[in-house]
DNA sequence: TGTACATCAGTGAACGCGCGTTCACTGATGTAC
DNA sequence: TGTACATCAGTGAACGCGCGTTCACTGATGTAC
């Protein structure tokens, strides 16, 4: 009966943990980071509101993290890393269309609705280390992966050759991010609900909008 | 000769100040908080800051504002405000080209280099009533402007009928909006400059590429 | 196998600091007579 | 026109508070003998 009090987790005593998951905590820490850090900014959340969530002593923060900033720093290399294992299973861009691509991405933002939020916080509003590590591993790995499948598609003759492949890439990203980002507005202005099959029929008609657009003319005549 | 310390402005002394420049106050503390909020975010500028940019001493901050939010607030009416008479500038939407709309909000973004930042942030990430106000007004200002447009070019034809005019105003709004968002990516990884004269280029680019493809099918065919 | 002790994960109170805000005060300005 | 005083713009020190961080301490765990 009073053992339902009782029954928290063996820590907020004194002394050694009786359990022995010593990582346990470390990784609480970073969930409830990612938890708290994801919908506010890096000084509106506190340390103790992020122990209170792990349910553990703040100093922990500095004990496993060496401080507030080192806990964070954590968290974006995890989200980091987990983002990129997801952009690999998508397979090589030699291999898919641009179909599959527009799919493929818009499948991943519905399903990890924090990164495009976080990417533009971070690449808009962090300052030093942070922001610079994050433009330059995004930078790595999407910008030449999307640059590298429409300068193919315009060396194939798929695509006309008369776009600017660069300013080409710039108008795909805004078509497929933008909406991601500005989910809210989206949502509440437009009133559509952005679910994974919103998701699926907006990747579809940006696929279509795009490909008529970009593929080379031969029927329509040349540019203009 | 040691005037030159006494040649600051002669405020900074107790007393009634000298000069009747009553509401000059007023507006300092307006462009010093512009000047911080824009860049950094709500929580990370302090009230000395702003204080100390405007020459002011920072119980000035509640004398006129109520406090560090209502300067906040004065100062998002002030920037929507001013949006809006930019896009009121422009026109209205029944008399111009889509090619027209897309070359004057990249012009206004180029000039106004502030606004899509703002947005974003208090879209994505402030909370309660600001947020909510920023989404009304550019919902009831933007929005509404670009889908009529949409929507009129489809009842006459000139745009294909399988596009849900919603979905092709967010594709619209990601290509316009989204490289001014993505500002330091696009600059620091596609190393591409976003001054007036590369704006106006993506603005031809998007135009073109987007009425290739969502305008009404002549010679190719229908859909798919 | 038992015992003594170093280690180690974690606690909780306390630290100094910068924050937003308040308040007693100042002295030039405007007004009443 | 002069004088007395209320008003009003603005100052600067002080307030309490929550923050990130530190530190003395706790007691279970692992290890040496």
């Amino acid at each position: 009966m009073s053992q339902d009090l009782a029954a928290k987790p063996s820590r907020s005593k004194s002394g050694r943990p009786v359990g022995g998951d010593s990582d346990q905590v470390h990784a609480d820490l970073l969930d409830a980071a990612r938890q708290h850090f994801l919908s506010r900014d890096f000084k509106a959340v506190s340390i103790r509101q992020i122990a209170a969530s792990a349910g553990v002593n703040g100093a922990m923060v500095n004990y496993y993290f060496g401080g507030k900033q080192g806990l964070y720093m954590a968290m974006v290399d995890g989200m980091l890393a987990e983002l990129i294992a997801n952009l690999e299973n998508m397979g090589s861009p030699s291999q898919m269309t641009l179909a599959d691509f527009a799919q493929g991405y818009s499948l991943l933002m519905v399903r990890n609705p924090w990164w495009p939020n976080f990417m533009v916080r971070e690449v808009l509003f962090s300052e030093g280390e942070i922001k610079e590590a994050v433009i330059e591993k995004f930078g790595r790995i999407i910008g030449p992966r999307l640059l590298g499948l429409v300068q193919q598609e315009t060396a194939n003759g798929h695509f006309r050759a008369d776009l600017d492949p660069r300013l080409t890439v710039i108008s795909l990203m805004g078509m497929t991010i933008f909406p991601f980002v500005a989910r809210p507005i989206i949502e509440q202005v437009f009133q559509l609900e952005l679910n994974e099959s919103t998701a699926a029929r907006l990747a579809a008609h940006n696929t279509e909008l795009f490909l008529h657009g970009a593929l080379a003319a031969q029927v329509k005549g040349g540019s203009t």
